[in-house]
DNA sequence: TGTACATCAGTGAACGCGCGTTCACTGATGTAC
DNA sequence: TGTACATCAGTGAACGCGCGTTCACTGATGTAC
């Protein structure tokens, strides 16, 4: 085994995700991510100081992946349409939920990473900057009729959070007819904006 | 110590709640909740086989006491409107959730329940009911303006869980000004209905 | 090109710990007569 | 009321295990001259 690995974090970042797959976040343990990874045991330490560090680590690029799926999707949107900017979002927000499940679940679990941690909370607020920014635009263009900005902000993420997450906790799809993810967050996003912003 | 302790499964089912509290579903042990019941750690497996079955009864409890909180406000809501009956279902949602965020937080891991165990099942099947029963009523009485019943359900349901979740991981009230999680969560329900099925 | 040396990356043994489950047991309770 | 017995509830010792972290180490790499 070469003593130097190459880039032995990120081998580690894909070795924890496909363990998170598996046995969920309660089932990860250090030791058996650095297996997955090849290396011995304390290697991770050297890298990521703790257990934390390394979840913490992992949730930072979810942050960060998140924010990219959610501006690859804004990118085909309608230019300079508000409400349809946030359907994108919304689309965005549970497509990349459902292609990495592993991040998307550690990124909620303040209790076991380091929530303070100055880069994971950077990463948090850059994607967070994303909804509000679209919905302060949707009240200057006059688009919320006069409601709330926190509201109407509130829930938008809490409508896709939520789909995201029952769809991946498996309550939801055994109940439903759909099941493709993607045309139903394409429905729900769709139902949000129309009824909250309807364009006439 | 008594022998007999009177009812042990309920004084276990406590203190698994408090242990989640304290610790988050991934720093529960059986033994720590044996601990805090006050008995010796061998003494759960005798009345709930394993810590799976412990946690399959708690979030059994969980999703009745879902249905109990959603029935009490869809009580005192409108009698006979659809609409301001779900609006009742998502502030029962959220309140259960804050009120017990421990049954809450089990409840949707499956990872470490049994998911077939039939009580569970039924529990939850039952909690179901109750939205997609009033839903039914509001598209029959059309409510739902020709939408999809599917699309309406998951998206209310959506909406709730997704605040409810978002709430309790924290991540939430650290963004807004509004730090009342009932005054929130009856906004956002009112959003929702007031939206997708105006009365007007 | 070669040599000495500093830095870095990963090893592997060792530590102490708490865990879930099993099981022979003992003490308490309830029932039959 | 008393006695024998069956059932039930909880005990506590024992098991084997995998864990996170530490740390002295060794091998590899890069730099200065």
């Amino acid at each position: 085994m070469a003593y130097h690995h190459g880039d032995l974090p990120a081998t580690l970042l894909k070795a924890l995700e496909s363990a998170v797959a598996e046995s969920g976040v309660s089932g990860i343990s250090l030791r058996d991510v650095a297996r997955r990874a090849g290396v011995s045991h304390g290697a991770p330490a050297h890298h990521f100081g703790s257990k934390a560090g390394l979840l913490t680590a992992f949730a930072t690029a979810g942050y960060e992946l998140l924010a990219g799926s959610v501006r690859t999707e804004v990118a085909v949107s309608r230019p300079d349409d508000g409400p349809s900017e946030l359907a994108a979002i919304g689309r965005g927000y549970v497509s990349f939920a459902i292609a990495h499940p592993s991040h998307f679940e550690v990124m909620f679990r303040l209790d076991v990473l380091n929530p303070d941690d100055p880069a994971f909370v950077a990463a948090s607020e850059a994607a967070y900057a994303l909804l509000t920014e679209t919905i302060e635009r949707c009240r200057v263009t006059g688009r919320l009729h006069g409601r709330s900005a926190e509201v109407v902000a509130v829930s938008a993420w809490s409508i896709v959070h939520g789909l995201a997450a029952l769809w991946l906790s498996g309550r939801l799809s055994e109940r439903i007819a759909e099941q493709d993810p993607r045309r139903l967050s394409a429905a729900v996003s769709a139902l949000f904006v129309e009824t909250v912003m309807p364009s006439a």
